[in-house]
RNA sequence: GGAGAAAUGGCAGAGUGGUCGAAUGCGGCAGUCUUGAAAACUGUUGAGGGUCACACCUCCGGGGGUUCGAAUCCCUCUUUCUCCGCCA
Protein backbone atom coordinates (compact mmCIF):
# COMPACT_ATOMS: atom_id res chain seq x y z
CA UNK A 1 0.00 0.00 0.00
CA UNK A 2 1.60 3.15 -0.95
CA UNK A 3 2.05 5.79 1.60
CA UNK A 4 -0.92 8.70 2.00
CA UNK A 5 1.98 11.01 2.71
CA UNK A 6 3.71 10.19 -0.61
CA UNK A 7 0.16 10.11 -2.38
CA UNK A 8 -0.01 13.92 -1.17
CA UNK A 9 3.53 15.16 -1.77
CA UNK A 10 4.39 13.56 -4.91
CA UNK A 11 0.56 12.90 -6.52
CA UNK A 12 1.86 13.70 -10.12
CA UNK A 13 5.54 11.53 -9.78
CA UNK A 14 3.54 8.36 -9.12
CA UNK A 15 0.60 9.20 -11.51
CA UNK A 16 3.67 9.34 -14.57
CA UNK A 17 4.98 6.49 -12.76
CA UNK A 18 1.93 4.32 -12.80
CA UNK A 19 1.59 5.15 -16.20
CA UNK A 20 4.31 2.00 -16.90
CA UNK A 21 1.66 -0.33 -15.64
CA UNK A 22 -0.48 1.49 -18.56
CA UNK A 23 -2.81 2.38 -15.42
CA UNK A 24 -4.33 5.80 -15.37
CA UNK A 25 -4.35 6.75 -11.26
CA UNK A 26 -5.27 9.99 -11.68
CA UNK A 27 -8.90 10.02 -10.83
CA UNK A 28 -7.78 7.37 -7.90
CA UNK A 29 -5.23 9.54 -6.34
CA UNK A 30 -7.43 12.42 -6.10
CA UNK A 31 -10.21 10.87 -5.08
CA UNK A 32 -7.49 9.49 -2.25
CA UNK A 33 -6.19 12.97 -1.57
CA UNK A 34 -9.86 14.55 -0.93
CA UNK A 35 -11.33 11.58 0.93
CA UNK A 36 -8.14 11.99 3.40
CA UNK A 37 -8.82 15.89 3.74
CA UNK A 38 -12.29 15.16 4.22
CA UNK A 39 -10.61 12.16 7.34
CA UNK A 40 -8.72 14.77 8.98
CA UNK A 41 -11.46 17.56 8.80
CA UNK A 42 -13.96 14.82 10.57
CA UNK A 43 -11.34 13.86 12.59
CA UNK A 44 -10.39 17.38 13.83
CA UNK A 45 -14.06 17.79 14.79
CA UNK A 46 -14.64 14.39 16.47
CA UNK A 47 -11.24 15.29 18.66
CA UNK A 48 -12.33 18.76 19.76
CA UNK A 49 -16.14 17.52 20.83
CA UNK A 50 -14.14 14.75 22.76
CA UNK A 51 -11.74 16.75 24.88
CA UNK A 52 -14.94 19.00 25.59
CA UNK A 53 -16.57 15.81 26.68
CA UNK A 54 -13.68 14.75 28.89
CA UNK A 55 -13.22 17.93 30.25
CA UNK A 56 -16.61 18.03 31.33
CA UNK A 57 -16.60 14.31 32.69
CA UNK A 58 -14.21 15.44 34.85
CA UNK A 59 -15.23 18.78 36.50
CA UNK A 60 -18.46 16.55 37.28
CA UNK A 61 -16.35 14.31 39.20
CA UNK A 62 -14.70 17.02 40.93
CA UNK A 63 -18.71 18.35 41.83
CA UNK A 64 -19.51 14.88 42.91
CA UNK A 65 -16.40 14.15 45.14
CA UNK A 66 -17.09 17.69 46.73
CA UNK A 67 -20.72 17.14 47.48
CA UNK A 68 -22.10 19.68 44.60
CA UNK A 69 -24.38 16.90 43.11
CA UNK A 70 -26.69 19.71 41.87
CA UNK A 71 -24.14 21.82 39.97
CA UNK A 72 -22.96 18.03 38.55
CA UNK A 73 -26.67 17.63 37.45
CA UNK A 74 -26.64 20.75 35.51
CA UNK A 75 -22.93 20.06 33.68
CA UNK A 76 -24.51 16.18 32.90
CA UNK A 77 -27.24 18.26 30.44
CA UNK A 78 -24.56 19.53 29.11
CA UNK A 79 -22.53 16.45 27.70
CA UNK A 80 -26.07 15.20 26.15
CA UNK A 81 -25.52 16.64 22.86
CA UNK A 82 -21.50 16.37 22.89
CA UNK A 83 -22.43 12.71 22.61
CA UNK A 84 -24.55 12.80 20.13
CA UNK A 85 -21.94 14.69 17.95
CA UNK A 86 -19.19 12.65 18.87
CA UNK A 87 -21.53 9.24 17.80
CA UNK A 88 -21.99 11.04 14.59
CA UNK A 89 -18.65 12.20 13.89
CA UNK A 90 -17.18 8.46 14.88
CA UNK A 91 -19.78 7.27 12.13
CA UNK A 92 -18.85 9.71 9.44
CA UNK A 93 -14.91 8.99 10.27
CA UNK A 94 -15.05 5.13 10.11
CA UNK A 95 -16.94 5.50 6.57
CA UNK A 96 -14.27 7.78 5.22
CA UNK A 97 -11.72 6.00 6.75
CA UNK A 98 -13.43 2.56 4.96
CA UNK A 99 -13.72 4.50 1.54
CA UNK A 100 -10.05 5.66 1.63
CA UNK A 101 -8.20 2.10 2.62
CA UNK A 102 -10.52 0.61 0.11
CA UNK A 103 -9.32 2.95 -2.67
CA UNK A 104 -5.43 2.51 -1.12
CA UNK A 105 -5.73 -1.19 -1.64
CA UNK A 106 -6.62 -0.82 -5.36
CA UNK A 107 -3.58 1.37 -6.12
CA UNK A 108 -0.85 -0.96 -7.06
CA UNK A 109 3.09 -0.80 -6.54
CA UNK A 110 4.99 2.62 -7.82
CA UNK A 111 7.40 0.81 -10.61
CA UNK A 112 11.19 1.57 -9.84
CA UNK A 113 12.63 4.20 -12.53
CA UNK A 114 14.24 1.15 -14.04
CA UNK A 115 11.39 -0.66 -15.38
CA UNK A 116 11.00 -0.74 -18.58
CA UNK A 117 7.19 0.33 -20.02
CA UNK A 118 5.44 -2.17 -22.01
CA UNK A 119 2.30 -3.94 -21.98
CA UNK A 120 3.01 -8.14 -21.77
CA UNK A 121 5.62 -10.36 -20.91
CA UNK A 122 6.67 -9.47 -24.73
CA UNK A 123 8.09 -6.06 -23.39
CA UNK A 124 10.42 -7.41 -20.96
CA UNK A 125 13.44 -6.63 -20.62
CA UNK A 126 16.78 -9.87 -20.83
CA UNK A 127 19.45 -8.71 -19.10
CA UNK A 128 21.38 -11.51 -18.81
CA UNK A 129 21.69 -15.13 -20.41
CA UNK A 130 24.53 -17.97 -19.61
CA UNK A 131 24.54 -21.76 -19.33
CA UNK A 132 25.13 -23.48 -22.97
CA UNK A 133 21.70 -24.90 -25.11
CA UNK A 134 22.19 -28.90 -25.34
CA UNK A 135 22.13 -30.29 -28.76
CA UNK A 136 19.38 -32.97 -28.06
CA UNK A 137 19.33 -36.48 -29.87
CA UNK A 138 16.98 -37.07 -32.31
CA UNK A 139 13.44 -37.74 -30.96
CA UNK A 140 13.99 -35.82 -27.39
CA UNK A 141 10.38 -36.03 -25.91
CA UNK A 142 9.37 -32.91 -23.41
CA UNK A 143 9.06 -33.56 -19.74
CA UNK A 144 5.90 -34.98 -19.43
CA UNK A 145 6.61 -37.84 -21.87
CA UNK A 146 9.88 -38.50 -20.07
CA UNK A 147 7.89 -38.59 -16.89
CA UNK A 148 5.72 -41.60 -18.01
CA UNK A 149 8.86 -43.10 -19.98
CA UNK A 150 10.55 -43.59 -16.92
CA UNK A 151 7.50 -43.72 -14.66
CA UNK A 152 8.36 -41.28 -12.21
CA UNK A 153 5.35 -38.74 -12.13
CA UNK A 154 2.37 -40.04 -12.34
CA UNK A 155 -0.38 -37.47 -13.87
CA UNK A 156 -3.70 -39.09 -14.14
CA UNK A 157 -2.94 -40.51 -10.82
CA UNK A 158 -3.23 -37.58 -9.82
CA UNK A 159 -6.74 -36.82 -11.32
CA UNK A 160 -7.98 -39.60 -9.86
CA UNK A 161 -6.95 -38.57 -6.49
CA UNK A 162 -7.36 -34.76 -6.71
CA UNK A 163 -8.03 -33.30 -9.87
CA UNK A 164 -5.69 -32.31 -12.61
CA UNK A 165 -2.88 -30.01 -11.90
CA UNK A 166 -2.19 -32.21 -8.73
CA UNK A 167 0.86 -34.47 -9.83
CA UNK A 168 2.03 -37.53 -8.36
CA UNK A 169 5.50 -38.18 -8.20
CA UNK A 170 6.77 -41.92 -7.83
CA UNK A 171 10.32 -43.19 -7.42
CA UNK A 172 13.56 -41.69 -8.70
CA UNK A 173 10.82 -39.03 -9.43
CA UNK A 174 9.89 -38.23 -5.80
CA UNK A 175 13.61 -38.38 -4.95
CA UNK A 176 14.80 -35.74 -7.01
CA UNK A 177 12.16 -33.44 -5.94
CA UNK A 178 13.24 -34.26 -2.21
CA UNK A 179 16.53 -33.49 -3.21
CA UNK A 180 16.07 -30.06 -5.19
CA UNK A 181 14.20 -29.08 -2.01
CA UNK A 182 17.43 -30.13 0.61
CA UNK A 183 19.93 -28.68 -1.89
CA UNK A 184 18.07 -25.46 -2.18
CA UNK A 185 17.86 -25.01 1.37
CA UNK A 186 21.46 -25.96 2.00
CA UNK A 187 22.72 -23.30 -0.50
CA UNK A 188 20.25 -20.67 0.84
CA UNK A 189 21.20 -21.40 4.91
CA UNK A 190 24.89 -21.65 3.22
CA UNK A 191 24.19 -17.86 2.38
CA UNK A 192 23.19 -16.49 5.55
CA UNK A 193 19.39 -17.52 5.32
CA UNK A 194 17.72 -18.91 8.27
CA UNK A 195 15.81 -22.16 7.85
CA UNK A 196 12.11 -21.85 8.77
CA UNK A 197 9.02 -23.92 8.53
CA UNK A 198 5.91 -22.10 8.57
CA UNK A 199 1.89 -22.70 8.10
CA UNK A 200 0.89 -23.78 4.73
CA UNK A 201 -2.63 -21.85 5.65
CA UNK A 202 -2.92 -18.92 6.73
CA UNK A 203 -5.09 -16.22 7.75
CA UNK A 204 -7.46 -13.44 6.00
CA UNK A 205 -5.39 -10.74 7.68
CA UNK A 206 -2.11 -11.94 6.74
CA UNK A 207 -3.34 -12.17 2.90
CA UNK A 208 -3.79 -8.30 3.14
CA UNK A 209 -0.40 -7.20 4.38
CA UNK A 210 1.62 -9.12 1.77
CA UNK A 211 -1.00 -8.35 -0.73
CA UNK A 212 -2.57 -11.10 -2.56
CA UNK A 213 -5.77 -10.25 -0.31
CA UNK A 214 -7.83 -8.47 -2.23
CA UNK A 215 -6.09 -8.38 -5.37
CA UNK A 216 -5.92 -12.05 -6.10
CA UNK A 217 -8.69 -13.40 -3.88
CA UNK A 218 -9.64 -16.30 -6.69
CA UNK A 219 -6.10 -17.58 -6.78
CA UNK A 220 -6.32 -18.73 -3.63
CA UNK A 221 -8.11 -21.83 -2.42
CA UNK A 222 -10.50 -20.61 0.39
CA UNK A 223 -11.24 -22.78 3.35
CA UNK A 224 -14.63 -21.25 4.24
CA UNK A 225 -15.43 -23.25 7.12
CA UNK A 226 -12.18 -21.99 9.12
CA UNK A 227 -12.35 -18.67 6.86
CA UNK A 228 -8.12 -20.03 5.91
CA UNK A 229 -6.51 -19.84 2.66
CA UNK A 230 -3.75 -22.22 0.98
CA UNK A 231 -0.75 -20.09 0.77
CA UNK A 232 0.15 -19.63 -2.93
CA UNK A 233 3.70 -18.99 -2.14
CA UNK A 234 5.52 -18.93 1.02
CA UNK A 235 5.87 -15.11 1.00
CA UNK A 236 2.76 -14.79 2.52
CA UNK A 237 3.39 -16.22 6.32
CA UNK A 238 7.07 -15.78 6.07
CA UNK A 239 6.65 -12.53 6.00
CA UNK A 240 3.50 -12.05 7.94
CA UNK A 241 5.80 -13.31 10.85
CA UNK A 242 6.72 -9.69 10.90
CA UNK A 243 3.69 -8.09 10.68
CA UNK A 244 3.05 -5.32 13.57
CA UNK A 245 6.49 -5.65 14.90
CA UNK A 246 8.92 -3.26 15.16
CA UNK A 247 12.82 -4.74 14.31
CA UNK A 248 15.91 -3.17 15.85
CA UNK A 249 17.99 -1.70 13.06
CA UNK A 250 20.60 -3.46 14.36
CA UNK A 251 18.67 -6.63 13.39
CA UNK A 252 19.23 -6.39 9.48
CA UNK A 253 19.34 -7.78 6.92
CA UNK A 254 16.69 -10.16 8.70
CA UNK A 255 16.59 -12.89 6.00
CA UNK A 256 14.49 -16.31 5.86
CA UNK A 257 14.21 -19.08 3.44
CA UNK A 258 11.60 -21.56 4.22
CA UNK A 259 10.26 -24.53 2.00
CA UNK A 260 6.66 -25.16 1.91
CA UNK A 261 4.04 -26.69 -1.12
CA UNK A 262 1.89 -23.90 -2.67
CA UNK A 263 -1.78 -24.18 -3.86
CA UNK A 264 -3.33 -22.29 -6.89
CA UNK A 265 -6.28 -22.35 -8.51
CA UNK A 266 -5.04 -21.01 -11.64
CA UNK A 267 -8.78 -20.80 -12.77
CA UNK A 268 -9.41 -20.83 -16.58
CA UNK A 269 -5.99 -21.47 -17.18
CA UNK A 270 -6.24 -24.41 -19.36
CA UNK A 271 -4.56 -25.19 -22.57
CA UNK A 272 -1.15 -26.92 -24.53
CA UNK A 273 0.84 -24.42 -22.55
CA UNK A 274 0.12 -25.66 -19.48
CA UNK A 275 0.97 -29.24 -19.92
CA UNK A 276 2.83 -31.21 -17.85
CA UNK A 277 4.32 -29.09 -15.04
CA UNK A 278 4.01 -26.10 -16.72
CA UNK A 279 1.54 -25.11 -14.51
CA UNK A 280 0.29 -26.79 -11.38
CA UNK A 281 -1.68 -26.33 -8.53
CA UNK A 282 -0.28 -27.73 -6.33
CA UNK A 283 3.79 -27.43 -6.22
CA UNK A 284 6.98 -26.99 -4.16
CA UNK A 285 8.87 -24.35 -3.91
CA UNK A 286 11.88 -22.89 -1.35
CA UNK A 287 11.50 -19.20 -0.76
CA UNK A 288 14.13 -16.64 0.41
CA UNK A 289 12.36 -13.50 2.37
CA UNK A 290 14.31 -10.63 3.22
CA UNK A 291 13.40 -7.36 5.04
CA UNK A 292 15.63 -4.41 4.74
CA UNK A 293 16.78 -1.28 5.63
CA UNK A 294 15.43 1.24 3.08
CA UNK A 295 18.73 2.25 1.92
CA UNK A 296 20.18 -1.28 1.32
CA UNK A 297 17.27 -3.08 -0.71
CA UNK A 298 18.13 -2.51 -3.84
CA UNK A 299 21.74 -3.84 -3.18
CA UNK A 300 19.76 -6.96 -1.20
CA UNK A 301 18.06 -7.49 -4.33
CA UNK A 302 21.20 -7.58 -6.21
CA UNK A 303 22.79 -9.94 -4.22
CA UNK A 304 19.35 -12.33 -4.23
CA UNK A 305 20.03 -12.42 -8.23
CA UNK A 306 23.47 -13.33 -7.75
CA UNK A 307 22.47 -16.17 -5.20
CA UNK A 308 19.72 -16.97 -7.75
CA UNK A 309 22.41 -17.12 -10.36
CA UNK A 310 24.71 -19.44 -8.39
CA UNK A 311 22.26 -21.82 -7.96
CA UNK A 312 21.46 -22.07 -11.31
CA UNK A 313 25.17 -22.15 -12.62
CA UNK A 314 25.65 -25.21 -10.82
CA UNK A 315 22.92 -27.19 -11.88
CA UNK A 316 24.29 -26.15 -15.11
CA UNK A 317 20.91 -25.20 -16.65
CA UNK A 318 21.29 -22.71 -19.68
CA UNK A 319 18.57 -19.51 -18.32
CA UNK A 320 18.11 -16.05 -18.72
CA UNK A 321 16.92 -13.21 -16.38
CA UNK A 322 14.34 -10.49 -17.14
CA UNK A 323 13.39 -7.26 -16.17
CA UNK A 324 9.97 -7.25 -16.11
CA UNK A 325 8.24 -4.27 -17.95
CA UNK A 326 5.64 -2.43 -16.33
CA UNK A 327 2.60 -4.26 -17.60
CA UNK A 328 3.73 -7.54 -16.26
CA UNK A 329 4.88 -6.39 -12.67
CA UNK A 330 3.15 -8.11 -9.86
CA UNK A 331 0.82 -5.74 -8.00
CA UNK A 332 2.68 -5.01 -5.33
CA UNK A 333 6.22 -5.14 -6.67
CA UNK A 334 9.01 -2.15 -7.35
CA UNK A 335 10.89 -3.75 -9.33
CA UNK A 336 11.50 -7.81 -10.19
CA UNK A 337 13.94 -10.08 -12.03
CA UNK A 338 12.11 -13.32 -13.77
CA UNK A 339 14.71 -16.41 -13.71
CA UNK A 340 13.74 -18.61 -17.04
CA UNK A 341 14.99 -22.06 -17.60
CA UNK A 342 15.07 -22.67 -21.50
CA UNK A 343 12.73 -26.32 -22.47
CA UNK A 344 14.83 -27.45 -24.74
CA UNK A 345 12.37 -30.13 -25.84
CA UNK A 346 9.23 -27.71 -25.40
CA UNK A 347 11.45 -25.20 -27.04
CA UNK A 348 10.29 -22.71 -24.71
CA UNK A 349 11.67 -20.37 -21.87
CA UNK A 350 9.93 -21.67 -17.83
CA UNK A 351 9.40 -18.96 -15.52
CA UNK A 352 11.11 -20.61 -12.63
CA UNK A 353 12.22 -17.94 -10.26
CA UNK A 354 11.22 -14.53 -9.46
CA UNK A 355 12.95 -12.03 -7.23
CA UNK A 356 10.96 -8.77 -6.25
CA UNK A 357 12.08 -5.33 -3.95
CA UNK A 358 8.44 -4.70 -2.61
CA UNK A 359 9.96 -1.44 -0.86
CA UNK A 360 7.70 -0.38 1.75
CA UNK A 361 4.50 -1.47 -0.29
CA UNK A 362 3.75 -4.37 1.93
CA UNK A 363 5.33 -2.98 4.91
CA UNK A 364 3.01 -0.12 5.19
CA UNK A 365 -0.10 -2.51 5.24
CA UNK A 366 1.81 -5.05 7.63
CA UNK A 367 2.86 -2.26 9.91
CA UNK A 368 7.00 -3.58 9.77
CA UNK A 369 9.24 -0.61 11.05
CA UNK A 370 12.49 -0.02 12.23
CA UNK A 371 13.60 2.56 14.33
CA UNK A 372 16.13 4.71 12.94
CA UNK A 373 18.86 6.85 13.99
CA UNK A 374 17.02 9.51 15.27
CA UNK A 375 14.52 7.03 17.13
CA UNK A 376 11.67 7.66 15.03
CA UNK A 377 9.94 4.48 13.21
CA UNK A 378 10.37 3.96 9.47
CA UNK A 379 8.71 1.24 7.27
CA UNK A 380 11.26 -1.22 6.74
CA UNK A 381 11.53 -2.59 3.34
CA UNK A 382 10.60 -6.41 2.06
CA UNK A 383 11.62 -8.23 -0.72
CA UNK A 384 11.26 -12.28 -1.96
CA UNK A 385 12.43 -14.47 -4.39
CA UNK A 386 11.96 -18.03 -5.13
CA UNK A 387 14.83 -20.52 -5.19
CA UNK A 388 13.23 -21.87 -7.04
CA UNK A 389 9.59 -22.88 -7.54
CA UNK A 390 10.60 -27.16 -8.69
CA UNK A 391 8.28 -28.32 -10.79
CA UNK A 392 9.57 -26.25 -13.78
CA UNK A 393 13.13 -26.75 -12.44
CA UNK A 394 12.46 -30.60 -12.73
CA UNK A 395 10.92 -29.75 -16.45
CA UNK A 396 14.31 -28.29 -17.30
CA UNK A 397 16.45 -31.00 -15.83
CA UNK A 398 14.40 -34.09 -17.63
CA UNK A 399 14.67 -32.14 -21.00
CA UNK A 400 17.96 -30.93 -20.94
CA UNK A 401 19.91 -33.71 -19.56
CA UNK A 402 18.03 -36.41 -21.49
CA UNK A 403 20.23 -39.03 -22.98
CA UNK A 404 20.25 -42.20 -25.07
CA UNK A 405 20.66 -44.01 -22.14
CA UNK A 406 18.79 -41.82 -19.63
CA UNK A 407 18.30 -38.64 -17.49
CA UNK A 408 21.45 -37.72 -16.16
CA UNK A 409 21.19 -35.99 -12.63
CA UNK A 410 23.41 -33.12 -12.23
CA UNK A 411 26.06 -33.32 -10.99
CA UNK A 412 25.53 -31.04 -7.55
CA UNK A 413 22.63 -33.24 -6.94
CA UNK A 414 23.88 -36.43 -7.33
CA UNK A 415 24.87 -36.61 -3.45
CA UNK A 416 21.78 -35.89 -2.33
CA UNK A 417 19.57 -38.35 -4.93
CA UNK A 418 21.90 -40.85 -4.60
CA UNK A 419 22.04 -42.38 -8.12
CA UNK A 420 23.56 -40.54 -11.16
CA UNK A 421 21.03 -41.67 -13.44
CA UNK A 422 16.93 -41.81 -14.19
CA UNK A 423 16.44 -44.87 -16.48
C1' G B 1 -15.82 -31.28 21.68
C1' G B 2 -17.30 -30.26 27.43
C1' A B 3 -16.12 -27.46 32.24
C1' G B 4 -13.34 -23.57 34.50
C1' A B 5 -9.56 -19.45 34.64
C1' A B 6 -7.12 -15.65 32.19
C1' A B 7 -5.52 -11.73 28.27
C1' U B 8 -2.33 -4.70 30.82
C1' G B 9 3.84 -1.16 27.98
C1' G B 10 10.19 -5.16 25.21
C1' C B 11 9.41 -8.82 29.49
C1' A B 12 7.41 -9.73 34.44
C1' G B 13 3.49 -7.71 37.11
C1' A B 14 0.04 -3.96 40.09
C1' G B 15 -4.34 -1.57 39.13
C1' U B 16 -12.06 -3.46 39.97
C1' G B 17 -15.84 3.18 37.89
C1' G B 18 -13.07 9.51 38.13
C1' U B 19 -6.70 13.59 38.03
C1' C B 20 -4.47 6.04 34.87
C1' G B 21 -1.17 6.06 29.14
C1' A B 22 -1.22 3.31 33.51
C1' A B 23 2.57 1.71 40.12
C1' U B 24 6.80 -1.41 40.76
C1' G B 25 10.77 -4.64 39.08
C1' C B 26 13.77 -6.30 34.97
C1' G B 27 15.54 -4.98 30.31
C1' G B 28 16.93 -0.75 26.79
C1' C B 29 19.13 4.22 26.22
C1' A B 30 21.95 8.56 28.27
C1' G B 31 24.94 10.35 32.21
C1' U B 32 28.04 10.20 37.02
C1' C B 33 31.93 7.18 39.03
C1' U B 34 36.16 3.99 36.64
C1' U B 35 42.44 3.43 32.94
C1' G B 36 38.36 0.30 30.79
C1' A B 37 34.40 -2.86 32.24
C1' A B 38 31.15 -4.55 36.11
C1' A B 39 28.55 -2.83 40.35
C1' A B 40 26.22 1.45 42.37
C1' C B 41 23.73 6.03 41.64
C1' U B 42 20.86 9.79 38.51
C1' G B 43 17.83 10.68 34.47
C1' U B 44 15.16 8.69 30.43
C1' U B 45 12.32 4.87 27.90
C1' G B 46 5.07 2.34 24.18
C1' A B 47 2.29 3.18 19.44
C1' G B 48 -0.82 6.03 16.11
C1' G B 49 -3.47 10.60 14.54
C1' G B 50 -2.82 15.91 14.69
C1' U B 51 0.43 20.59 14.86
C1' C B 52 5.73 24.68 12.20
C1' A B 53 5.98 23.39 17.32
C1' C B 54 2.60 22.91 21.34
C1' A B 55 -2.36 21.88 22.53
C1' C B 56 -5.56 18.09 21.75
C1' C B 57 -7.49 12.99 20.38
C1' U B 58 -7.16 7.45 20.20
C1' C B 59 -5.14 2.74 21.89
C1' C B 60 -4.80 -1.79 28.54
C1' G B 61 -6.43 -9.06 23.05
C1' G B 62 -10.62 -7.64 18.71
C1' G B 63 -15.68 -5.72 18.19
C1' G B 64 -20.12 -3.77 20.52
C1' G B 65 -22.79 -1.82 24.93
C1' U B 66 -23.86 0.64 29.98
C1' U B 67 -22.22 5.50 32.21
C1' C B 68 -21.34 12.50 32.56
C1' G B 69 -16.85 9.32 33.01
C1' A B 70 -14.42 2.35 31.64
C1' A B 71 -8.01 -0.99 31.92
C1' U B 72 -11.93 -1.56 35.64
C1' C B 73 -19.17 -3.25 34.72
C1' C B 74 -22.18 -6.08 30.65
C1' C B 75 -22.43 -8.81 25.74
C1' U B 76 -19.68 -11.14 21.89
C1' C B 77 -15.47 -13.00 19.21
C1' U B 78 -10.39 -14.60 19.32
C1' U B 79 -6.30 -16.54 21.85
C1' U B 80 -3.76 -18.82 26.08
C1' C B 81 -3.72 -21.95 30.52
C1' U B 82 -5.91 -26.04 33.76
C1' C B 83 -9.14 -30.43 33.97
C1' C B 84 -12.08 -34.12 31.09
C1' G B 85 -13.06 -36.49 26.30
C1' C B 86 -11.00 -37.71 21.42
C1' C B 87 -6.56 -38.42 18.69
C1' A B 88 -2.13 -38.23 15.23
Amino acid sequence: MLQLQAIREQKDEIIIALKKRNVDATPLLENVISLDDKRRDVQTKLDNTLAESNKLSKEIGMLFKSGKANEATILKERTVTLKEDSRTFQEELNTVAEELQALLYQIPNVPHPSVPAGNTDEDNEEIFREGDIPKLVDGALPHWELAKKYDIIDFELGVKIAGAGFPVYKGKGARLQRALIAYFLDKNTAAGYQEIQVPHLVNEISGYGTGQLPDKEGQMYHVTEDDLYLIPTAEIPITNIFRDTIVNQKDFPITYTGYTPCFRREAGSYGAHVRGLNRLHQFDKVELVRVEHPDNSYAALDGMVEHIKGILRELKLPYRILRLCGGDLGFTSALTFDFEVFSTAQDRWLEISSASNFEAYQTNRLKLRFKDENGKSQLAHTLNGSSLALPRVLAGILENYQTENGIKIPEALVPYCGFDIID
